[in-house]
DNA sequence: GTTCCGCATGAATCGATAG
DNA sequence: ACTATCGATTCATGCGGAA
């Protein structure tokens, strides 16, 4: 199996015009925050931030397939004892720019960044923006089921007689009706709280996300074949899991050493051998 | 040792103007959400909401101290498969009220309600936004440390009577006053998720939320002998939990069978005798 | 007294059906 | 077409009765 992976350099506003209309299955990104990397980025003040996303979430709203996803991880950081409001205005913006805010899904940090302030905690989250072009998008919801909790799996064990027979009586509400649904299952289905840990100590650059992340968000709103994109591609932490799991992927990135390193690492045409009998 | 309570049956936006300015050290509350539970309470559209709730907010920026903290437990339902913005945009308008959005806590439940849907998973988390009036104000996060590795499995979980008593006798023998100090190795200071489940098989009445949550916020922010107020009581949680604590409290409620109910429960003045050897 | 097991019940959401 | 109501779906928790 092949995939292809296309890098560009530049600004992201103006390389992404260079992507066909309806053409990308998701984006996942995690863009510069405001006034965050001020050195490698430049820095976008939190007065400006929305007025500097908005172009290029128009482009991206373009290239994205009607049954596409955008997922945007942003957090906001604090600007005199204030938590900025700019991601709120994007995302308010967004939605006049036509694009459905879908969901908010957190990722909770497990070993977030020690530290101690008089007046708040550790910041131990941030936030998983889901924007959508329509309403009928693409997702794949089993790719990402989780192990269920004691509660089901001290009911596995005993696949006992009244469980059948509760099964077939039917009993009035609540999981009378279908136990047979779930009690052959081991797996439940996720919620909108992702618990990942930080990659703290990376051997090369310290990426912005874990790859847990792209993982998770690729599984469940792709198949193989489709296509990822990052247009602040940094590191290429999307990139790189997307390639692992058999997607085409595109990503952008302003900075040319980070570029190099990169289409270093991920050929523009990577080779996938099915492992098993190859 | 004594507390006082103060309980007002009525619209809070009334009833709100009967505390003195500058006089409450920590609001907590949980307002009914936008049309949800509509059977017992009317029922906000979700257009209206914040129109609906920016009176009251300015009634609590008045009788709150200037060192004190406003939390605000609230979630944005979903409307025709988009999250509503009602809440970013309540976020908004009350800054321009004059309140500082000072963080915003996540409560992640650890049993939310169930349910499978073809585009979402299940909602399992819910804001708690921190407004002050003032950058100085009043925390005490010793008296929120966590034992180290698991602070979520520990005290916050499980407040069963036992542990509660297990806890207070420790206290009151003495004992506690310097706990903090030669534990401070053991403990850390808790990051701004919190990791509780829903109290939802309770006999009495279905609470919007754990004790755990008011206590917690109730720890961080006041000391005993402050005033703690929630102008949506409810079944009475603030206010329960406020007394325990020893903290004087102040409930508001508009339906007269709940306002009867909690001050039945609870006296407007609650002595409180030490355990140890009374 | 323990431990185990059955059971009702949630700040839910979608899609279909009915007025 | 637009709104109101209803049924189906799902799973962690604490309580109470049984072993």
């Amino acid at each position: 199996m092949e995939v292809e992976n296309i890098f560009l350099c530049g600004d992201c506003e103006e390389k992404l015009k260079d992507i066909p209309d309806n053409s990308v299955d998701l984006i996942f990104t995690s863009p510069p925050y405001a006034d965050q990397r001020a050195d490698t980025y430049g820095g976008v003040h939190p007065d400006n931030y929305v007025n500097w996303f908005l172009p290029k979430a128009k482009q991206m709203l373009r290239a994205l397939k009607p049954t596409g996803t955008f997922v945007l991880n942003i957090k906001e950081k604090v600007v005199d004892c204030e938590r900025s409001t700019y991601v709120l205005e994007l995302i308010l913006a967004m939605r006049k720019q036509g694009w459905l805010w879908t969901e908010e899904f957190i990722w909770h940090k497990k070993n977030c960044y020690p530290g101690k302030w008089p007046n708040r905690f550790r910041d131990s989250w941030e936030r998983l923006l889901q924007f959508n072009k329509s309403k009928k998008f693409n997702m794949y919801q089993e790719e990402v089921m989780v192990p269920m909790g004691d509660w089901a799996k001290s009911r596995l064990n005993n696949l006992s007689e009244t469980d059948r027979k509760r099964d077939e009586s039917k009993v009035g509400s609540g999981f009378g009706k279908n136990v047979s649904n779930w009690l052959s299952r081991d797996r439940a289905y996720p919620t909108n709280v992702l618990h990942l840990a930080t990659e703290c100590s990376n051997k090369k650059h310290s990426a912005a996300f874990p790859e847990g992340l792209p993982e998770w968000f690729i599984k469940l709103f792709t198949r193989e074949g489709d296509t990822v994109l990052d247009p602040f591609m940094g590191s290429g932490t999307t990139n790189i899991v997307a390639n692992r799991l058999r997607r085409n992927s595109i990503g952008i990135e302003i900075l040319p050493e980070y570029y190099e390193m990169v289409t270093e690492q991920l050929a523009p045409v990577e080779l996938y051998l099915f492992e098993g009998k190859a």
